[in-house]
RNA sequence: GCGACGGUCGUCCAGUUUGGUCUAGGACAUCAGAUUGCCAAUCUGGUAACCCGGGUUCAAAUCCCGGCCGUCGCACCA
């Protein structure tokens, strides 16, 4: 298992993911771009969403605009919400959170949702300095953690999306007029996301321009015990971290224990698991955390956040949240628009309820890595031994040696197959090291070129993990590379 | 955003204390050639860096100021 250390260089170095931007020096934190290895490792990693979460439950996917008008964010809470009160000291211009400073110094419990005027009037009334400078503070304001944007020549007021999921709340009655919708109805989106973070850290986990795979599913709150596919999953064991200890159970003993609310939480939650042990995270340094009050966003009536240890303790990747019919509701109340929609099931007008997937692609991409990450001192070489399907390269192509006519059938070889996968041809050093460069960024397979293939047509496909070969038919090569792909 | 510490080739490190000998050195990686021909071999040669801006000085990688970035702490979070 690796460190945050080792998965920084390797990534540097091998062009996962750098900074943003890196030649200029006003560059600011908190923006990362994929380089060629990290963008087809994402790119795989959403095939298999798409393929795991969207399709295998039935869910339409959209791609909504990243640029959202004001209402969208004063509908959805977040103008409000998003935000932490800040007072700043007029002389050193230390910045506090208002309302756990002022409960610090007097001792009174001060709400979160506090507004600047009462701040204002409490720090007189307490006579509260700076401390650091004794100073007296300015007044108070607000840091929202939304990027403001002007459009058009007036600079109407819009903000960059702070997730996702707000496109799939307003397109909701377009999309389930149009694709003649059911309840449970299952909308996911892949997009990037914008938090104005006061301090972005950590490369991957924490950014201010991140993306998202949402699923928002629509459904009846009178009938989430009624799961199609909930037979098949009953006995499906979670690891649920809850009131400070671990419980393992089946989802039908969580249930009995009031631990997840309904069946349709629970087959959602399986649905997760199942598809991040097929991402190659190691699942026994997985759980599900249940929040409690204090924690959860201020949408939510239940969550559960998805975690994966490692170097760098607990990582949040999924946050599930029951977001009740708050969305829905306050759209409905913003836009004066009816969203309410007759349940086919029940023939009753409702407005439907949310459970939500809020996953990160970044840091899933990062837990994958860190935990592929292996150092075969036995073998002198380090692996990412990530599967087949995720990896960013899926075959090197590789001349034993360029004379005696390997190089042009190695050449051949290469052109056969590179559109149907991603395929390096490497020539330049000795074969060793062009084994330990492939297997260093995951390539899980290597065809090496010989000069028993001018003979009889057959090459060695090497695996990466045990670092067997095997001869092959060149006219196979295809056919078995596929069938590796798809176990 | 604040505080502490830090920032030198792709990566890791030496040089900064005491300004000049730095035309910035090494290792690994990388590129070219030779050699070998199935697991990071060897030889030869090459590419490649003082975070940015300003100041002090005859002279700055080195001292001072500002900014940016990083690590940690507070806080925030997918």
């Amino acid at each position: 298992m690796a460190n945050y250390e080792q998965i920084i260089k390797l990534s540097l170095e091998r062009g996962f993911y750098f900074p943003s931007s890196e030649i200029y020096s006003d560059a600011p934190a908190g923006f990362w771009e994929y380089g060629p290895n990290g963008v087809n490792i994402k790119n795989k990693f959403i095939d298999l969403w798409r393929k795991e979460l969207v399709r295998k439950a039935t869910m339409v996917e959209i791609d909504g605009a990243q640029i959202m008008s004001e209402n969208v964010f004063i509908a959805s809470g977040h103008i409000k919400n998003f935000s932490d009160p800040i007072i700043k000291c007029s002389g050193c211009k230390s910045t506090f959170r208002a309302d756990r400073f002022i409960s610090e110094k007097t001792g009174q419990e001060v709400p979160e949702r506090i507004n600047e005027n009462e701040i204002n009037v409490l720090i007189k009334k307490n006579n509260l300095k700076c401390p650091k400078c004794d100073s007296d503070f300015e007044e108070s304001g607000r840091f929202n953690m939304m990027f403001k944007l002007g459009i058009g020549p007036n600079n109407d007021e819009a903000y960059l999306r702070p997730e996702t999921c707000q496109s799939i709340f307003v397109d909701f009655s377009r999309l389930f007029k149009v694709m003649r919708g059911k309840l449970p109805f299952g909308v996911a989106q892949i997009g990037k996301s914008f938090r104005n973070e006061i301090a972005p850290r950590q490369s991957l986990l924490r950014l201010r321009e991140f993306y998202q795979a949402e699923i928002e599913v629509f459904f009846n709150k009178e009938t989430v015990n009624q799961i199609a596919g909930f037979e098949e999953i009953k006995d499906v064991i979670l690891k649920i971290f809850y009131d400070d200890t671990n419980k393992e159970l089946t989802v039908q003993e969580a249930i009995n224990q009031e631990i997840i609310p309904n069946k349709l939480v629970a087959y959602y939650l399986v649905l997760l698991k199942q598809f991040y042990e097929k991402t190659g995270i190691d699942m026994e340094k997985t759980r599900f955390r249940k929040l409690s009050n204090e924690e959860k966003a201020f949408y939510a009536t239940i969550a559960f956040d998805f975690e994966v240890e490692t170097s760098v303790g607990w990582l949040e990747l999924v946050a599930c949240n029951d977001r009740s019919d708050y969305d829905l509701s306050e759209h409905s109340k913003t836009s004066k628009q009816n969203l309410e929609v007759i349940d086919p099931h029940t023939q009753t007008k409702i407005l439907p309820q949310v459970f939500e997937l809020s996953m990160g692609i970044d840091r899933s991409i990062y837990a994958i890595l860190e935990h592929s990450f292996f150092d075969d001192i036995e073998n002198e070489r380090t692996v990412l031994r990530l599967k087949p399907y995720l990896a960013p390269i899926t075959v090197g192509i590789l001349p034993l040696v360029k004379k005696d006519g390997l190089g042009e059938m190695a050449t051949k070889i290469f052109s056969d197959i590179k559109r149907d996968f991603n395929v390096f041809y490497d020539d330049a050093g000795s074969i060793g090291r062009r084994y330990r460069r492939l297997e260093e960024v995951g390539t899980p397979f290597a065809i090496t070129i010989d000069h028993k293939t001018l003979e009889d047509q057959t090459v060695t496909i090497r695996y990466r993990d045990d670092m067997s070969q095997k001869r092959i038919d060149v006219s196979k090569i295809k056919e078995i590379i596929n069938s590796l792909l798809n176990n």
